[in-house]
DNA sequence: CATGAATGAGTCTTCATTCAT
DNA sequence: GATGAATGAAGACTCATTCAT
């Protein structure tokens, strides 16, 4: 119903080359043969390929915050929303793959950068771990819970991108699970 | 009592260089100018960029494997050589936080680039995994175990570099004991 | 009572614009949106950014070299007409201070395609020069008088434009006094 | 005996092409073909266009006041000394028709940041108008007699650059004489 | 071995101009 | 007449690489 409009295309061509072969690496003139315009256009819609890279960042990097937090802030118990959050994580990312990478990569590009975005998905996992352990159902400390918590994640995530983990029915459950017994 | 040459200074302000702005990030003369020599030079010592960049990832893949493999394979206990290798996985990141986030860009960046490299890290984590499974010690998929195990640590010292985890005495056990509740 | 046309909009936008900042300094989205229209309305009264610079040009510089004529031919004694020809020289500098910087700038940018334009503030000048010289009311060469009369002239109104000369009443009949000093 | 190094060439070759058709409307590929090398060679000699621009209005407008200041704080008579100015104001123009032109058409593009250049040349002028104020022998306000010196040189230095005017031997006295004469 | 000037192929960005709506 | 997206040809600047000294 709704066309995409060039600025959006922009965009999604952008994190897609972006994420394929890094920032630096993408040229603008690549980004506008994606998206089968020439480059000139691209600067009606930004004012600079910096534009594009921090509002790409921005995007995403608070789309994933609000799953995150929307599924800790959820109904139920913890234990269930602790599920919900693994689950929101992992569909983020496998929906996402491209945006997911991105934002990893960005780190590391631009660390110095990231403490001007606010609020990252990072804070999220902090309130629902800080909660777990308020309520004595996480055993171990924030930051070895939060290291746990996204680090596994990432790479279950990293695994199945690189075709060798299956993404199978279940496969948050069963990762929830471990997740939760490490923790708890 | 031995002169670290010109070669081994230029891979050493490459790695330094590489790990904090980036490879595209860094120029062939920013990296002249840290090692005390001009641009010219650098040519004296590699063919090109390109073989800096490869050759410091695979020195440092290649020496990662080895601490891994060292402790992987060492006397003892199952349990005492998982946390060895623990051990020998924060030793190596935080005695050489350059290489280590250097191999981390190195994936992002040139992923397919990566499998011309073998032995792989992931290689040795995977034969601890393994016997850790055949013995019954470890109850969780090899995959899921690691991502648990590189996901974890990988995070963990992101934080500590980051500064939002102290690097204390003792915290490699610490984080050992979390890894082998999350896995057995 | 008559209402000034889109075209005379872009054509005083534009003037402005290039005596402030330079013709190739100004673009002409600058110049759309001092008018208040969009680039591409510009295209529907010029044919092209030249025309608007030729077009400026020629015909400031005929405005100018008429008022000089008219001074120049008008009625009374010679001194009469040689004081209202300063202050019709310089009253055009400060009724159009635009328009005056701009005719210079076009002078040193497009030197060669002053040539093309017919007849130039300078013939007016110059007709007063001959004039004076035949009658034995200048006594210096021709092409002197010229640099003495433009020159000063010129200057007094870029150091009054620079704020380092008052433009107060009787300026004009001074400086024109110092210029029939000098000339006679 | 010595050299000219590409910097020099570099300089000389932009001057050259900027006062014949403007800064912006030459290229950094204009200077480079005019000095025989290539397009990024220029810009191990200076960080940017801007620099050349920059430091070659500062090293010309130094050298004309130099000259100028030479020849009004010279020795002898107030009139000696007037005509000697004269003489080094017309010399360098003619020597440096480039130069003069340049420091011109700087002025008008880029005159607020004329005010960071001191000493001017016209500070040298003034220094020697002031001077003959002082001491009687120039009777017109300061600010016309700088208008009419420095305007009617300039106009003096146009007419013969253009081919109006015959650079004749006692070209410089005459104009001398006719000055002296409008300002006393 | 080292220097640093020079090359040349890009890279980002700008802008006059065109054109579908 | 007007809009504003798009084009395409530069233009300033960068940088890996080469090479004469």
């Amino acid at each position: 119903m709704r066309r995409i409009g060039t600025r959006d295309k922009i965009l999604l061509a952008s994190l897609k080359l972006f994420s394929e072969r890094g920032i630096r690496e993408t040229t603008i003139k690549d980004i506008a043969k994606e998206v089968g315009i020439t480059e000139g256009a691209i600067y009606r819609h930004f004012k600079s390929k910096d534009e594009i890279v921090l509002g790409l960042f921005g995007a995403y990097s608070e789309e994933f915050y609000k799953r995150l937090e929307k599924a800790v802030r959820s109904e139920g118990s913890f234990r269930e929303r602790f599920m919900r959050t693994v689950k929101a994580f992992l569909g983020f990312c496998f929906e996402n793959p491209s945006a997911f990478k991105y934002l990893d990569l960005f780190h590391y590009l631009r660390s110095e950068e990231v403490k001007n975005f606010s609020p990252l998905p990072k804070d999220a996992i902090l309130e629902l771990v800080e909660e777990g352990i308020r309520h004595g159902l996480i055993k171990v400390r924030r930051e070895y819970a939060l290291a746990l918590f996204v680090g596994t994640l990432e790479r279950i995530f990293l695994l199945v991108e690189a075709g060798m983990l299956e993404r199978k029915e279940g496969l948050e459950e069963e990762v929830g699970e471990v997740l939760w017994k490490a923790l708890s």
